[in-house]
DNA sequence: AATGATTTGCAATATTGTTGCAATATTTTT
DNA sequence: AAAAATATTGCAACAATATTGCAAATCATT
């Protein structure tokens, strides 16, 4: 089982609401907020176990973080990084304004910017909205 | 007075709170959340007062904003494009680590990037982590 | 100054996020 | 395979953040 196979290689324990919010990310066309796991139908799991799932995958790197406008944050499970068990999210992030969904344009790489005498950069995140490929006419 | 001038431009009723919040991005060092506003010592304006009037200026294009990976949103005059009254975020947001504050850096363009088919961007925000000149040592 | 339109603050409510702790589940050791 | 040790979960209570309706106050226009 796939899942199983990335929580360990995290060094997780392996519990049923990890198995079960992990599926949920393989199976997602894009992103996911909070509330979008807390309230998928065909879940039941506490909102704190959410909550506290979210954060121990961040920290151990199998989803990142996507910063967004409206108070929400946006988790991803990246293909590449995801596998390797080491995170890896310097990616372009793409909104669809039609859809609403959040694709990770793995393939798309953050380009470097110079930035003004002292200022020191440790990571840089890159978030378009626009018109996603399964909404354009 | 310049707080006056940039909300009658805007084509805004000119009101007690709004050159008071005005008055604080004026003098803030960086970006402010909604928190920053509200708790701020020297004013008395109503939660909700706050967060209409945040609304209000983005959508006359006063302020812009940020996004982040913390469940906050921040909001930012930036030069130009306030004296403009016509709103223009296409630069790149150093938030600083050290003192947490956010700058615009005007003057740094975020980069086209070439998307995969079929992706029409709209919109492109940039936002760097790392350590801003006040900070480094 | 008076009128009409807009904005503000209050109250109530809803939503979102956090903490402590006992019960349960998982991992490790024997 | 069972017991001990460790880690996770769910509940309850709470805290913080966000939204809505409406009456009172403020602002713009005449």
């Amino acid at each position: 089982m796939q899942q199983e196979a990335v929580l360990k290689k995290a060094g997780l324990s392996v519990t049923e609401s990890r198995k079960t919010i992990l599926d949920l990310f393989f199976a997602a066309q894009g992103a996911l907020a909070h509330a979008d796991i807390e309230k998928h139908s065909s879940i039941n799991i506490d909102r704190v176990t959410v909550y506290r799932t979210l954060q121990t995958f961040v920290e151990s790197g199998i989803i990142h973080q996507i910063p967004t406008t409206d108070n929400t944050i946006l988790y991803a499970l990246c293909k590449d990084s995801c596998e390797a068990g080491h995170h890896h999210d310097e990616h372009v992030h793409f909104i669809c304004v039609v859809c609403n969904k959040t694709n990770c344009l793995d393939d798309v790489i953050v380009p470097k910017v110079k930035l003004p005498n002292g200022f020191l950069p440790l990571q840089t995140a890159m978030v378009v909205k626009g018109t996603c490929i399964d909404c354009r006419n």
